[in-house]
DNA sequence: TATTGTTATACTCTATAACTATA
DNA sequence: TATAGTTATAGAGTATAACAATA
């Protein structure tokens, strides 16, 4: 084993590295639904927030709303999300899951939430709920 | 502000906006010294290994060894870091930071010191020591 | 003027396979 | 046969700027 340093003690590196070790897990429980992380967090907030548009979700996961509207487009042409036109402002859509978007959704959540099971296995039992907390005191 | 839906208690998510977050703030810390994390925790594990090889640091560092070869071409060509030929090993490269890479390194491990100082500050501080622990959990 | 969303582009990161040379 | 490192390539993520349409 190497001597790590200055990094053994890091957040930014640790956070960096966990951060990794969690996405290698997303991938494998979501390779059957073919779902990136991106792709899922937006068919998850569209399903908590029908009629969103694509600013909202965007500055949320804060991806850069040009980078979004690829994100959305492979979305739609799997038809599991709709953009509407939005009646009271011509600029906006309104995003809406279809009904594929809603079944395929569910499924993958309940693979999330193995997936989530999983991970807070590995940590101390009473740490699990404040540890999200802090990550979320990071994430600003 | 939207609904997160399963999202807001989920491990996997709040790590990625978290990694994010901190992310930002290393590109920021970093720019001075135009490293990137890959090639700052490349340096960091030369300096507290010297005579490392190749495929110590990038097993380490979760870095595909084609991938390294790169990162590594670009520190050398700083004159940051030195390939020197193993004599006890000829397929294998002993790697050092030549002189300008030790200063760097000082200079550059200075203010990522001070990032970590202000990612500290966002968390209580009876967690601080904790909270790196529970990542490594996760990071394997 | 400001906002929503699109297009184009470039750069980085990651994953894979095939390769050389040495052990 | 296995290991250390290289080359080539493709996919995905991210950052920036310029743009059209609408508010």
């Amino acid at each position: 084993m190497l001597d790590m340093g200055i990094l053994s003690s890091s957040v930014e590196f640790s956070l960096r590295m966990a951060s990794v070790a969690a996405g290698q897990r997303f991938y494998e429980a979501m390779r059957a639904f073919r779902l990136r992380p991106g792709q899922f967090a937006t068919l998850v907030l569209i399903g908590a927030n029908p009629g969103v548009g694509q600013r909202g979700i965007s500055e949320t996961l804060r991806i850069d709303k040009a980078n979004f509207t690829g994100l959305l487009n492979t979305l739609e042409r799997r038809n599991l999300v709709e953009r509407r036109a939005d009646p009271g402002d011509h600029r906006r859509y309104a995003l809406y899951l279809t009904r594929e978007g809603k079944a395929l959704l569910r499924k993958a959540s309940r693979a999330y939430d193995r997936l989530e099971a999983g991970l807070a296995k590995l940590l101390p039992a009473r740490v699990r709920r404040d540890f999200v907390a802090n990550l979320r005191l990071i994430a600003e």
